[in-house]
DNA sequence: GTAGAATTCAAACGAACGTTTGAATGAGTT
DNA sequence: AACTCATTCAAACGTTCGTTTGAATTCTAC
């Protein structure tokens, strides 16, 4: 079925490169067929040859680094799990765990990881159907491991509010990775986009925002206008 | 034939309103003008007819929403810092002024807030030059005057901090309007999607995370890949 | 060196896109 | 009544889309 190239095994890959670079800049709708094959050097008909169909080529692209990008993250979870054995990992390390991988990724410039880092970051509010439903997929067991491991690192708090705090960190952290140019159109200044120096700016935030006191929600039901207290 | 025999100002109304929820759904490129003008019932022609194109009639729908909603801020901003004259507003008040109104928005379900606030979350990221300009032009006075006052609310925190806080914050609400669906796919459970409940919860991360210690940058600077060297 | 499979290629396919056209239809004015 | 002007309508415009086709080309193996 899938035997490896004769001809030239190098089309396959110019085509995910170059197809990844152009969803990073125009989007998955916007970037036709014939924009991929004229920048990967291929005839127009490669992209069908090879992948079926446009689809097929996007679920291609996420795969590769999807798979990869998560199974990195369980391995540093495995790590901190065995290296503190008794009370189970720190917050802090769960979430290191998780991060640091997707923003390492982000750092790599030339092997196009910054680029598919992007792509992914705007990918997870992509109204695509086809995209959403392997996304999920692929993220089901990650996601699972990840929160029960914050859940157990937290005991006593409730877990719908760990999953929301969950979920306000993967928006920052998207919006970290994919949309530095979203508040330098914003913002002006904002030269600065060294992705090293993204991590610690990051985690501290995150730390400080899942650690925050909780929310009093005692009268939230009706609660139109108000000061909710700030410690 | 579909309205019989009426001519009428709401045409234009109608053709914003099932745009609005159509771009929600699919996105924006994904919505094409027969499934505009299908659902809002009016001829193929009409959306040419009373707004040119289709860009100009994005930039309507969000022009309607992004001015008001802007306005709400900047008058919320005007109120607290009336209030406190001297010292100026705390970073609580400077965060409520901006967030609350978009929230409040998110909650109101009747007049498409809800929609709107949604489709908003998910432009941010879009790559689409024409929606990003105008996007810029209506945010860069409302930005400016709130990061000035989030600058003077926090004396001696590096302005370069502070604007990555508001990024990230930026990017947790967001995530947390646009895509409740998201982290839904993720996680399952989550029926909870109570907007009240959104607010208090959000808030609290949100002030977490903008006074969370500041990272330690001493030895992030010069390393710029991996770790490829043992330290 | 020739058979046969794998790959590339130029060309075309039908469908869907945003937009335009020109005639038909309505309400308001004189 | 007739005229005006804004709006609606069915139909078509030219373009681009993703995909398919069938013949040429290149590689592998005997």
């Amino acid at each position: 079925m899938s035997t490896p190239g004769k001809h030239g095994p190098e089309t396959r890959s110019r085509i995910l490169d170059a197809a990844e670079e152009l969803f990073v800049e125009h989007g998955l709708d916007a970037t036709s067929m014939r924009m991929i094959t004229t920048k990967a050097g291929v005839n127009l008909a490669a992209v069908n040859y090879h992948f079926g169909t446009k689809d097929n080529l996007i679920q291609e692209i996420f795969q590769r680094r999807l798979v990869e990008l998560n199974r990195q993250r369980l391995a540093a979870l495995d790590r901190v799990e065995a290296e503190v054995a008794p009370e189970g990992p720190r917050p802090s390390q769960v979430l290191e765990a998780f991060f640091r991988p997707s923003l390492e990724l982000a750092t790599d410039t030339e092997h196009g990881g910054r680029t598919f880092m992007q792509l992914l970051g705007r990918t997870y509010t992509e109204p695509n159907a086809f995209v959403r439903k392997f996304l999920a997929e692929e993220y089901a067991e990650t996601l699972q491991r990840f929160l029960k491991a914050l859940y157990d690192s937290l005991p006593g708090v409730p877990r719908e509010e760990i999953l929301w705090r969950f979920h306000f960190m993967m928006g920052a952290t998207s919006y970290a990775i994919a949309g530095t140019d979203t508040l330098q159109l914003f913002a002006g200044k904002f030269d600065d986009a060294d992705p090293a120096r993204l991590m610690p700016r990051l985690m501290s935030f995150l730390l400080g925002g899942l650690r925050a006191p909780l929310p009093d929600m005692t009268h939230a039901k009706t609660q139109k206008r108000g000061r909710s207290r700030a410690a």
